[in-house]
DNA sequence: GTGAAAGCGCTAACAA
DNA sequence: TTGTTAGCGCTTTCAC
């Protein structure tokens, strides 16, 4: 680590100061002008700049935070970064945030409540501004930290009483439901479900939706045919494998997430089941790699960019709004199905 | 933004001079408490815990890095966070970080200079100790700034003559020549390649790597089957689809990177083509997705964790040992070819 | 072993 | 319009 007094006086980075001295003007200009603060002349303004410019300086944000009380940072949690559907969430928040001269701090909880803690605690150590806890898990008792600390923070399908806490909810509904129908449109009666872990807020509320989509399709819901997976390629490939075990499976499987989907893709391919004629298949999230599995995957898109927006929009609310009781405190995201072609008809003989 | 003097003084978080107060003791006490200094008698110490647990404190990192000048954290830069390759990384280099008492800063460059301009400067502002760029384009222009705040750097695929900063050189030469003699033991002679885009560094390096083992192992190189891509999976379609177009193709492609491999296992899926019957593909990289394509992706492994670590531990010595000459500045990570399904032998006709 | 006090680099009153 | 100055919350001498 490098330190302050190694032997031959290290040329220490400028500071506000030495710019100062270099313009011939008073610190306060300087900040002043690095603020864009209005009362600046342009002959000072301009020696500054040339000053700023001459010495490389950069402001310290430590200090900047300190006495501003505003870090313009915003954290962003996700459940698992090495899921393409996080990744492109956190692509599209940090363009937002950029966008509003905030920076964000990333982190991946992969839902852990202790590694949860952890984000949570650093987070608020960074003194960020808002956090979108976007793990879609149920790791409430320690949110309520951040709540807590009045914080603005928005959670993905879970409420918290906390004013400060605003929730997305996702409206899984439409397009499970848009997928059933197609499913039973094209003739399957006989569809499963592989399901997201339980731990998951998002698993249980795609299961149940599944459920009622089913129901309200006139259809059966085989008890065997709902697996529980882990919502990754290998949790896919295990669960297919599980259901073709059993005596009887089914001519459709709707998967909790795409990496589910593409899991199942595999496992099909392995046991010689050609998709969609023997089996059809359906993925939900549509990140970018199901347009490119074999064959493309039909799939019910959940847009990253809706979400990262929702995420942002919600701290900005809170933070623009504080106390303010009839604000916004819920949010909408929703969904629809995206017809590719890994689902078709049913095999004859069924 | 919430601010401090709002209507009914809000419950301030609780600051250092908050916990020395409740705990009957000196702000220093209460900062030695938390930095584990020994010089704390038990007593005192406890007194302090419980303070700082019932009012739920959390240190300050701002103030705390303004005095002690050290921030804990450590940037790092990637070409493009939607690309596999580089969540895996991140997630291999926070892990190691976080072992390590530091955070990290992620920034995804998108290869575009005016972007890691900025993120630079960001993380400049930010006091990182250390940045680990690894975008692997050519924004060298840029890096001196962060060079000259000699703040430890580590690049990939680049030198620069900064004291300051290391280099992280990858080794594509083994692995390139394995899948090279691979395919010729197949029988081969056929190969063409889709190379990345040609502002990489490593996009150049392996493509001349490929020239190289081609060379090496007596086969020809035709000009027409050596295709810039973008190393993306569009681009690898796009890229396959402009070899079909040629009036003859290849028997067997090297792709330059995984997502162009994929790609290109659509793009031939889409035109009849069968992997590896009628033509064989190869990736680099080895992304977790490699395994579940159909067929399972042949491909050059280059591994994260491999290359996390070291430009870790790079950073580490230049923090360590701050103007040591004889210090180790380069680094090196290797490759090697991992088989799966998506190689095969020519058809039979060619 | 503990406390008092001097800043870290900056912003924002307040003065001029 | 510009400068002076008082802290922001913390670490770290230096006394005791």
């Amino acid at each position: 680590m490098p330190r302050k007094g190694t032997r031959k006086t290290v040329a220490k980075a400028a500071d506000i100061r030495t710019v100062a001295a270099l313009a011939k003007v008073s610190i306060a200009t300087v900040s002043r002008t690095i603020n864009g603060s209005p009362a600046v002349s342009d002959r000072l303004s301009k020696r500054v700049w040339q000053a700023i410019e001459q010495l490389n300086y950069f402001p310290n944000t430590h200090a900047r935070s300190l006495v501003s009380g505003r870090s313009r940072l915003l954290g962003i949690i996700v459940e698992n970064i090495t899921n393409p559907f996080f990744p492109e969430l956190i692509q599209s928040f940090e363009e937002i945030a950029v966008a509003h001269g905030y920076e964000i701090l990333v982190s991946s909880s992969n839902s852990d409540p202790a590694i949860l803690t952890t984000c949570v605690r650093r987070m608020l150590e960074r003194k960020v501004e808002g956090v979108a806890v976007l793990t879609f898990g149920e790791e409430e008792p320690v949110l309520d930290q951040l709540a807590h600390h009045d914080i603005p923070m928005v959670l993905a399908e879970f409420r918290l009483a906390d004013p400060k806490t605003s929730t997305i909810l996702l409206d899984y509904t439409t397009g499970v439901h848009e997928a059933v129908n197609h499913l039973a449109q094209l003739g399957h009666s006989k569809i499963g479900f592989l399901a997201g872990p339980h731990k998951l807020h998002s698993a249980i509320t795609r299961e149940n939706d599944f459920r009622t989509a089913m129901k309200a399709a006139g259809l059966p819901v085989e008890t065997a045919w709902v697996i529980e997976c882990d919502h990754t390629l290998r949790g896919g490939v295990a669960g297919f494998d599980k259901m073709r075990a059993l005596g009887s499976r089914p001519t459709a499987v709707l998967c909790s997430n795409d990496m589910t989907a593409i899991g199942v893709l595999r496992a099909a391919y392995m046991s010689g089941l050609r998709v969609p004629q023997d089996l059809s298949v359906v993925g939900l999230d549509d990140i970018d790699f199901a347009e490119f599995t074999l064959p493309p995957l039909t799939t019910i898109r959940l847009s990253r960019i809706d979400l990262a927006r929702a995420a942002f929009d919600a701290l900005r609310l809170q933070a623009e709004e504080p106390g303010n009781a009839k604000m916004q405190r819920e949010f909408l995201v929703s969904t629809s199905l995206v017809v590719r072609g890994s689902t078709g008809a049913p095999p004859a003989g069924v």
